[in-house]
DNA sequence: GCACTTATCTGAACGGTGTCAAGATAATCT
DNA sequence: AGATTATCTTGACACCGTTCAGATAAGTGC
């Protein structure tokens, strides 16, 4: 019998052999039926259909519909962490960096309303935050820079503590809330969602708080 | 046959005639069920179940789970703004009324944790706040007065409704991210969880920026 | 080349879920 | 009283998460 060709092995059907990279194809499965049909439509059955394999497939890659659905999570994490790493490289002024990262993260969140809910919900089960925010290199670990870079006393730990887990939610808050019809003609009013988004992050004042506090010393 | 005597007409299997008022046994069967078995196991057989009642009566008194989970999360609204207006009311100084709202709004969060995601779930699925959060004498209303106290110029309305959508966002970050377990060794330094959510509140400066900003004035 | 082991996928089944239509039962109205 | 209406039950449907026995293909040692 002939080797694998170019289009790889087809069963008799036109599906490849066992299907190459499962694992991979159910997480954009997921993500794909999530944006498309809501989170109500994400079943395992669905993402194992979308992805043209049967309901029992699934189990050889993930222990749970919940460990499959952390996966995407995890994947939302990932991205929410890169965009939060450009926003702050864009922003030239060291002043700007909180705010910056600030509103990347509500921007993401909506852009992504449905994986948002997911990636909180996904952190919530496991009642801790996802590891890719705990890293130094991404997420939290960015807030305490900027922070710091604002004017935050590096060795007041517990100082540094507190406002890198009020900027965090701040943002949270500010993610989930924002998508409100009721906030629609204030939105319009500003000259967009994003002006909306800044106005009120800089309502909760830890950039501006920080600044002066600095100021006034 | 007899009249209904004082332990109402008993069916041959010791349960009472109709019911009686389902629709409210259905919502406290949904409470109850909800803090001791967690969200995933509130489906609406398992309400009907702890009622006494078939998996098909619920249907005669709400259009759909979705819409007994609605009463359910109304009822969580109504008990969060009663906390609210408790909570105002004790703060003697006018200044603490804003920071009094805060705590007490994510304390009713933290006490009623499942609740409060099911009020807030059931918010977004209509893309809208609560009825109970926009009404004037609760939620939203009394936000608006303690800002009112508290300097914020009545006159502006749009910096009236930036600060009191900024308090809300704040409070729902809090109360939704103060569940972490990342952050319990944080909350034992500070004397207890109030403690803690009182300085990520402060933090967040609502409280302190209008103050700073009259006494600039 | 071959047998053997291992990873991957299918099929059928179980109990649980939301929902609906048809029928039973009890309260209410005239 | 009889007729009407509100309420609840029974039984069914399709879908869900999950498991398990078997099919299929990939990798491994000879």
């Amino acid at each position: 019998m002939a080797h694998a060709d170019l289009t790889r092995d087809l069963a008799h059907d036109g599906r490849p052999y066992h299907h190459g990279d499962l694992s991979r194809a159910l997480v954009l499965a997921g993500r794909r039926i999530l944006e498309k049909e809501g989170p109500a439509a994400l079943s395992l059955r669905a993402v194992a259909r979308e992805a043209g394999v049967s309901p029992a497939a699934p189990y050889h890659h993930f222990k749970d519909k919940c460990d499959l659905i952390a996966a995407v999570a995890a994947e939302g994490w990932q991205e929410l962490s890169a965009a939060i790493l450009e926003a702050r490289a864009k922003a030239k002024d060291v002043r700007h960096g909180l705010s910056e990262i600030g509103v990347a993260y509500v921007c993401f969140a909506r852009q992504n309303p449905a994986l948002y809910r997911l990636m909180y919900d996904s952190a919530c089960d496991r009642e801790d935050m996802p590891e890719h925010a705990k890293d130094e290199s991404s997420g939290f670990g960015q807030v305490k820079q900027a922070l710091i870079a604002v004017g935050v006393d590096p060795d007041d730990h517990r100082e540094l503590r507190l406002a890198t887990i009020a900027a965090w939610c701040a943002a949270h808050g500010v993610a989930e809330m924002a998508g409100f019809k009721e906030f629609e003609s204030l939105k319009e009013e500003l000259g967009g969602e994003v002006q909306f988004i800044r106005a009120i992050l800089d309502h909760l004042g830890i950039y501006a708080r920080h600044v002066r506090t600095r100021h006034d010393a």
